[in-house]
Order: structure tokens, then sequence, then C-alpha cells
DNA sequence: TCTGGGGTCCTAGGACCC
DNA sequence: TCTGGGGTCCTAGGACCC
């Protein structure tokens, strides 16, 4: 049976929560009226665009952008700082809604999913009318708007989610292909980024229609094996089934951080790691999994990047040892230039249930008990209510990566 | 004080095994 | 005594996404 896939995706999701927020807190200008973004921090090296209004995209304001180049492009550039738990907690209403259509959502991230309203008519409508309620739904009782696309499969409902915004509904079902997808620059095919793009206008490939319609053996021998599935892309083939396991199903966990100094001494180093360990270690454990892969990143001051990995024979998941592992490996690998960026990455998952005791480590139970006190005080007070005394007035964050960092005030209630 | 942070998947090459 | 071929695992890096 022909399946009926939405794609469901927040328009400018940070800068639209930002402003439906601000609204219903008493504020009379509406940020999506104006040019404005929502951006990082430039004292600490942030500065860059994360989400940008219509009006700030007309003046050619680009997401990811430096905040210093933004402005150049509008004087008049409203700019508002991020508040990730406010944007967390509308995308979660937003799913919450969403999942009395149908339980088969895929998250896809902080503002898109997947929905498989397949054998849904019955209960809620023909999908365009079903999608229609929920694009007024999420608009009069969340104060944002999203653009739903609708078509038998993921690709071309996130592809015809894209055709016109915002707050709109299109379809593009397969027999539409030809008219709504095939005439867009080939730039605008899901997956098709800054590398491949130029490679297929080399060859004259400059629409999603010519890519459809070239000789597949010929850009596979350009692209290899993603060519393929750029040119099945191109045709509308797309076979994957909305997972609404995704989330659980994680392949890995990381937590990374641009230091608002360039760090030269292997000591303030080691204790980026200790706190990257404290973030990433926290979310592994609250997770219930456990790593049998450590890698850590550094980018350098002269954003050169480099990274490092280790297998490890049993998985982990204890602050201390995920420390430990990232430490050794960023001895073996610091070039000992000054540094700008670090992270850590865990992978290779495992089910925490059933951790392999080690012969040599008769402290594991003592670390796990510890680990869990510290993980239950710091979910209850704070991050900053237990702090390892080696960060005590150095100028270091004790918790760090992640987009969560509680320096301002939480919100009580939410829309 | 220009360039964040969180992910996924793929590939190439080396080690090692049969 | 001149070196095939298939396979797995591991690591580093690249490409892409939001």
């Amino acid at each position: 049976m022909e399946r009926v896939i939405f794609h469901i995706d927040v328009n400018s999701a940070y800068l639209s929560w930002e402003a439906a927020y601000r609204l219903q807190h008493g504020e009379t200008q509406d940020l999506r009226d104006i040019p404005s973004i929502v951006g990082g921090d430039e004292k600490s090296r942030h500065g860059i665009v994360l989400a940008r209004s219509i009006p700030a995209k007309k003046y050619g304001i680009l997401t990811g952008e430096a905040l210093v180049t933004a402005r150049k492009k509008c004087a008049t550039l409203n700019i508002v700082p991020p508040r990730y738990e406010l944007y967390m907690a509308c995308s979660g209403a937003m799913i919450d809604m969403l999942r009395e259509y149908s339980p088969k959502i895929q998250i896809f991230s902080i503002d898109e999913c997947f929905m498989d309203y397949t054998g849904m008519e019955e209960m809620y409508g023909p999908p365009v009318e079903a999608a229609n309620a929920i694009r007024e739904r999420i608009k009069k009782e969340l104060g944002f708007t999203v653009n739903i696309g609708i078509s038998t499969n993921k690709l071309l409902a996130k592809m015809g989610g894209e055709l016109k915004k915002p707050d709109k509904v299109c379809t593009l079902f397969p027999w539409e292909i030809k008219d709504k997808m095939w005439p867009l620059p080939i730039e605008e095919l899901y997956m098709v980024g800054r590398r491949t793009a130029p490679k297929l206008r080399r060859i004259g490939i400059t629409t999603v229609g010519q890519l459809a319609n070239a000789d597949v053996g010929l850009v596979k021998a350009m692209l290899k094996s993603p060519g393929v599935v750029l040119w099945n892309f191109a045709n509308g083939i797309e076979m994957s089934d909305v997972n609404e396991n995704a989330i659980t199903e994680m392949k890995g966990i990381g937590n990374s951080t641009t230091i608002s100094f360039d760090v030269d001494d292997r000591a303030t180093a080691l204790k980026i790691l200790l706190s990257l360990s404290e973030s990433v270690a926290a979310r592994l454990r609250q997770a219930r999994r456990c790593a049998e892969v450590v890698s850590v990143s550094i980018r350098n001051f002269d954003l050169v990047s480099y990274s490092h990995q280790m297998k490890l024979c049993t998985a982990i998941d204890s602050t201390i040892q995920i420390y430990y592992v990232a430490s050794r490996l960023f001895d073996q690998m610091w070039r000992g230039q000054p540094i700008r960026h670090m992270g850590i990455r865990l992978s290779g998952l495992k089910e925490n249930d059933c951790v392999q005791l080690s012969f040599f480590d008769g402290d594991n139970e003592k670390k796990r008990a510890l680990d869990s006190a510290i993980d239950g005080i710091r979910k209850k007070y704070g991050s900053r209510s237990v702090v390892r005394s080696c960060f005590v007035n150095s100028g270091l964050k004790p918790v760090t990566g992640g987009v969560i960092e509680d320096d301002y005030q939480l919100m009580t209630s939410i829309l």
C-alpha cells in the first residue's frame, strides 16, 4: 500500500520561538517582522547566526555566518541571544501535539520531524486537510508557524515542505516530481552540499531534473556510492521507514566547546577535557548506555581540526574513566598548537544493564555510586551545585559542552 | 572578538587472519 | 623464496544534515 508521509518543519525555528515567547511576555515588536537573528555570544567566540527572520534573509544574511559580517549586511539588525531550554520546550510541545494525529513520528532534529499518516485518514481526514488542521492548531495554540510537506516517502515529503514558505502545506507526490522538483537548482536536493554541487555542475548537471535523467553509471563513477543515492533522490526514490525509535537507537553522544580563549598549556586543556567528560558522561548514563569507543577532537587557533579515538576492551560510563581515556588520547595527539575548540565523543554504545566488571578495577562499585549521587544532585540543584575543586577560581566552567548552560534564569512556564 | 554544537554515514588504508 | 585473494576490525578524515 502506498504510504502517506508528512514532514513537519518549524519556520526559522529559534527565531520564531523567540518571537512567540516574547510576544506572550509583553513585547510588542514581533521579531519575525523585522530584520532579526538569534546569535551566539561574541565575547566567548560563539558569535554566529543561529537563526534569521525572513526580513533578515532578504539582506542576504546566512545561517552560520559570523555576526560581524551579518551586521555589515544590515546596520539595523536586531540580535537576540539564544535560550535553548525554551526551544526544547517548544519542540516538545509540538511533538506532543503531533502525537495526537499519529504515533509513528521520527524526530529528525529540534525543529523537524516525519510523521507516518498512513491509515489515519478515517480519523483525521484526507492528508492535505489534516495537515492544514495541524498547521493551524500549532499556529493558534503554540504561536509559531510550520511548513508541512506531504508525499509517499520521507525524501519527497521533506523536499515538498521546502517548496513554499512560511506557514504552508505542500504536496510533492511522485506524479508531481517532474513539475515541482526537477526545475530546482541542484543545490536544493537533499544531501547535495558545498562539495558535491560544484562537481555536478562541472559535468553540466545544474538542476535536479538533469541529475534524474543523467546516466547513473556516470554519476557513480564520479561520486561513488553517494552518487547512486543522489540519483535515486532526484528520481524521488527513497524507501526508509519512519523510525519512531531513532532517538533511543542513538549511535553516539558527544559534547564539544569553543573555549573563550586559546589554550596553550596541557593542564588547562585537561581541565577542559574533564569538564567535557562531566557533561558527556552524565548524558551517557542518563541514556542508560556504556561506551566502547572514546574519541577526542581538537580545533586549533587556525581552525585546523583533527581527532583521535580508541576502542576499549570494556564499555564504560564513569566520568573519571572517560576522562582518563580522553586525557591519554589528548597526550598522544596534541600537536602543541594553541587550542580553540575541544570535543569528546562516545560511540560503540551498549546497554548498561550488563556492565562487564573488570577484575582489575575494584573501585567500580564506588565510582558508579559516586557518579550516580552527583548526577542526582546536579539534576535537582543545577550543574553548579557540585563542582570539582580544580575548577574553583580557575575561570573555567566545571561542566561544559552542550547548548544548555544554566547561566540565565529557568523558565517556569512555557507558552 | 570572522567562522557553534550536535549528529549520521561512508571510505581508505593498515593490521591481522585464513 | 618474487608475494593471491577474501575477510574483519580499527582509525582518521570527509561529506552532509539541522
